[in-house]
DNA sequence: GCCGTTTACTTGACGCTTCAACTGATCCGG
DNA sequence: CCGGATCAGTTGAAGCGTCAAGTAAACGGC
């Protein structure tokens, strides 16, 4: 006996679910557009860049940039081939990688942050009251919560 | 000039940005895991499940799953050769090609429906309180309309 | 202090999505 | 009608993400 959606229910579940697949796909087309990136690549200089030494830990910088340690490796292979990051075996404990920021690789960042940031405006936050975006904090914080490798799992 | 986004706004968007990453991840698994399906290819043979005869367009398919004709037309080929999907040219204009949901596709939607639906309440809907939910979908639908390919410009 | 276990990360192969180029079918101006 | 333009869909190659297997360093029990 599945307890199915009904039509108020479906009708927000099939909102959420045509936001997900596009608004990652707008995002990315900016980014690729206008700095070559995608989102994800993105987001890992953009971590970087906020972090104490531009340095982070792989798995740190995996965790903070929503991505598994795998596809983080294979990204930063590539950015560090195009000369924007390094990696380095963490002195103290040598299963460490840290992953670092170079002179290129935050320009290039900076260079892309304004693009990104006028996308994530218009596209999102200038669209929304401030009750509304204080309520899309607190829905998708609840539901991330009950997501798989939550730090929450109630 | 940038108008970076202050405190509020960062907070909501991270959110969102989490969400967006790993729902459709979360969401993926299941059915993966359950009934050897991706969301889109489940996405597909629903929609074709609601559709008088079974049968849709591949382009209003495509509209409809949220996805790109191309794609589709990939899904749509791996569906043909699992059984679940047979395709054919409309009589009436052969640029045309219609999609028709087989009887073992129909029997495979079926059996992977109360799973999905389950994993969408309980990891979304049943998370969120009736005021949550209306207000996700204004937010969703809000933000949709920006969105490149919404038939809402404005 | 040695060996098995655990931790952190890397790698290669496979599958899926995208993009651009292509095929066919239909429309339309003259 | 005939030829170019447009529309619907397909295809192949290239790139990215995932998974499973592998490497290398550090821990931990004895």
């Amino acid at each position: 006996m599945t307890n199915w959606l009904n039509p108020t229910e479906l009708s927000s579940w099939l909102s959420l679910a045509e936001l997900v697949v596009k608004l990652p796909a707008a995002l990315d087309a900016q980014l690729q557009r206008d700095s070559g990136l995608s989102h994800f690549e993105y987001m890992v200089l953009a971590r970087l860049s906020e972090a104490p030494a531009q340095s982070l830990r792989m798995s740190s910088l995996a965790a903070i940039s929503n991505g598994s340690l795998s596809r983080l490796s294979h990204v930063v292979k590539r950015l560090e081939q195009r000369g924007w990051v390094v990696r380095e075996p963490c002195p103290e404990d040598g299963r460490y990688t840290n992953a670092i920021l170079t002179g290129t690789g935050r320009e290039k960042v900076t260079a892309a942050a304004p693009g990104h940031v006028g996308a994530v405006r218009s596209l999102v936050i200038d669209r929304l009251d401030a009750d509304q975006l204080e309520a899309l904090r607190a829905i998708c914080g609840r539901i991330a919560a009950g997501l798989p490798g939550s730090t929450c799992p109630e």
